[in-house]
DNA sequence: CCTACATTCAATAATTCCGTTGAATGAACT
DNA sequence: AGTTCATTCAACGGAATTATTGAATGTAGG
């Protein structure tokens, strides 16, 4: 840790960065916060994990300037610390699915037929909506809708998804979307949406990558 | 290392990427790589590491994805897996210099004056080679210049630049490149060369984020 | 002031990572 | 076959990372 040399002092700040980002817990916080500010609390429950190791983690990411933090009464807020920090962690994934044979062998895990699971891109989502030929839905929970969501959509969470199925109209194209382009709850809910016989597919990549996009989003009151 | 939940094998395959980047001599290997494809032997001593260690690196990085080798002969020459990772290392840098005071304070330790100091960009300097306005050093080590340089650059490794300072013309612009955006040897060029009353100035990337634009390389017979 | 609650801190143990050493492998050359 | 040389392997110790526990801090509200 010495700064003797300020060539590898450099290199250690990059390799901070990454090492940061080079938990998968950590990881599944920057999902998170990547659908918008949250507290200790409520990361924790939502990746059911201790509140103590959430803090440290958030702790972690901070000093590598990752996330930062900001009182609110009680809580604490984190929030990421900017869009490159989400870059980062796209470009991470993009070498992931080069390589890894793990990753595919994860995503084939969920469709048997591999034919016509080609995700729908943006762009092209974007037009469907416009034609209005495409019934939108947003499978993450109802706190993250409320928060902010694809403009149309309709909020199915997951664990509703079977219970509300016969609000959707059979026929009519769906496609599904969550927190971003890994987050397996549209792909739960696009297995689900098949085997009952609708015409679902995934949109490429979750809300994050959406709004980054400069695409318009809606929230609830 | 359980495979049962796949949500969480997917965060570790993409843990297990940033892992591999987030080690200061991992990602000067990755540096290094990006000029071109080297055997375990050259890196070693080109960052002056033992051979094990080196090699054990790289094994770490074969491992991630992050790189591929391949015999031949007696040396084994490993190279970057593909372009995704420079990517994903450019992202890496980005998060860091967005945050981290300290990529500023070095930055700045070479540089007491702080004022045109900035980097010439990628699109400028092309521009500029092409009306002749400008001499173009590269200021790496002869082996590297010989595999790949900027059309037209001279050479002029920085430990020789002293010795080979008459060689340049005074009151002409000089712009100097090295190995990336944060290898160091184009900041020391760039501050002797100012120190001597030249108009130097440093350009913003390095030779691979030259070719991954697209624009044209030479090499040496 | 006292309580409730969100968060952080401190201490611990289990695990993994890192660099070093010296021996083993494997290809090229004599 | 035997030698040389590049690389890898195996094993070790020290350092850093991680999850867990329980105590401490600090804010809000009665």
């Amino acid at each position: 840790m010495s700064i003797s040399n300020p060539k590898q002092a450099l290199y250690e700040q990059f390799a901070a960065v990454a090492k940061a980002l080079g938990n998968p817990q950590r990881l599944e916080l920057v999902e998170h916060l990547a659908q918008g500010p949250r507290s200790v609390d409520a990361l924790a429950s939502k990746l059911c994990l201790p509140i103590a190791n959430v803090s440290q983690h958030l702790q972690a990411m901070r000093r590598a300037g990752l996330v930062t933090s900001e009182r609110d009464g009680k809580f604490i807020n984190y929030r990421l610390a900017d869009e490159s920090v989400l870059a980062a962690f796209a470009a991470i994934r993009a070498v992931a699915e080069r390589h890894s044979a793990e990753v595919e062998r994860v995503v084939r895990g969920w469709f048997d037929q591999r034919d016509n699971m080609e995700p729908v891109s943006r762009e092209e989502l974007a037009s469907r909506m416009n034609d209005g030929l495409v019934t939108v839905i947003d499978v993450r929970p109802a706190d993250e809708f409320a928060l902010a969501h694809l403009p149309g959509a309709i909020n199915l969470p997951l664990s509703e998804l079977e219970s509300r199925l016969p609000a959707l109209e059979a026929g009519r194209e769906i496609v599904a979307y969550c927190r971003g382009p890994w987050c397996v709850m549209s792909f739960e809910a696009v297995a689900e949406l098949r085997k009952r016989g609708f015409n679902a597919r995934r949109l490429e990549d979750g809300l994050p990558e959406w709004k980054a996009a400069g695409l318009d989003v809606e929230a609830s009151a």
